[in-house]
DNA sequence: AGGATTCCGAACTCTTTGTTCGGAAAGTAG
DNA sequence: CTACTTTCCGAACAAAGAGTTCGGAATCCT
């Protein structure tokens, strides 16, 4: 997938018409059970020109996915600078709010749609992110974590995207703000802090305790 | 997918061999390279009989994924007798060492392979039950949780799948009772006790700290 | 041994993919 | 506005894969 600015209007028109239409039948059928002649009909599009722009289904699905994330990338500078310096990690508000303003994009990445690999791009995306700023703040503290720090990065990947996951699909009542303070509630302070439980009534604990 | 007993030898041979050339060959190349003739080919069986015993690829994928979780639960009552009564959630170590045994169906599974179903339908699963288990546990003690048992239900889901899914591709260098304890230890207890890292360092913190 | 079931493989239809090409349409630059 | 370039269209084509059918051979169960 072309990924050039597209200085003729035209490319831009039917570049975006073959997006949108990818996205659309991709959240009402599912990518696997969508054909090619499906989109160029809903994009209102010739066959031949869908192959003058992209390989296939995926090649276009992966142009979506890049796209959206250098649109992601390319505010954050902004955000990042606008509260404090020295952070590497990707503000999480600004994410839930990002995938607000594209929830379409966010539900088809999110599912799991065409083979996964477009969630395992945006996960391993936060991971790094994650493990950078954990790494880079042990460091600067000196602290001597007592668990590894790829793991709680991992960990804590595996949070934020379960959340997005159910937060993007709608229905779940919570906005933006709510949903982040409660996630980093959760993971900063513990299940302990957060529900109450004493850690016996925690799942698998029952290997743990005597 | 059939997953009656097969009393027929003929029936369970060719079975086996189907969802052994299926599992290895996405390994391999991935679900959605696949076609039927690869499967038949490296199971050695003929392309109608294929046919004779699932729709397409994703059927006999969904008959693997069925059977394991069966296989799964089947011993689950004797591990969970073996510990403690009046607990409704999975032991994790003990999901960790039945994806030791059952390494390759896991690593498609939690790959994401084959439109990401199965994907969804283990987390789905996993989160019922830790939901389950929050709130009888939080019943018998009488206790308010700070954040709701549903979104600490999915948050711990997206640990356990996202360091499942890092453990069962190897290389990790954790023992199964290992990452069981870390995981336990850090969703207990929390990111402050569990690297010794201020809240304010924590990704996202930006927007919620004054 | 006998009857039922399963497997095989070859042939066939149908859908979808991916490519090609010449003419029409629309864009851009000057 | 003109001239030149690029893109779009649509139809036609080859190739690959999906899914079905069927008679005969092999295998299984009892």
């Amino acid at each position: 997938m072309d990924t050039k600015p597209a200085g003729d209007r035209r490319v831009r028109r039917t570049r975006a018409a073959l997006r949108r239409a990818l996205v659309e039948l991709t959240l009402e059928k599912g990518f696997q059970a969508i054909t090619v002649e499906d989109i160029t009909e809903r994009a209102d599009v010739g066959r031949a020109t869908f192959y003058a722009h992209c390989r296939d289904k995926e090649d276009l699905l992966v142009g979506i996915v890049r796209d959206l994330a250098e649109d992601r990338e390319r505010l954050l500078p902004a955000v990042r600078q606008a509260h404090a310096q020295g952070f590497t990690g990707l503000p999480v508000k600004y994410i839930f709010e990002h995938a607000e303003q594209e929830r379409p994009v966010y539900q088809v990445i999110l599912r799991g749609e065409g083979d996964g690999r477009a969630l395992r791009e945006f996960t391993e995306l936060i991971r790094k992110r994650a493990e950078a700023a954990f790494r880079d703040r042990a460091a600067q503290l000196g602290a001597t974590p007592r668990i590894p720090l790829d793991l709680v990065a991992r960990a804590w990947t595996g949070e934020l995207v379960g959340l997005l996951s159910w937060w993007v699909e709608g229905g779940t009542g919570y906005s933006a703000a709510e949903i982040t303070a409660h996630l980093r509630d959760l993971s900063v302070y513990g299940r302990v802090w957060a529900t109450g439980l004493a850690p016996s009534d925690a799942p698998g604990a029952l290997d743990l305790m005597p």
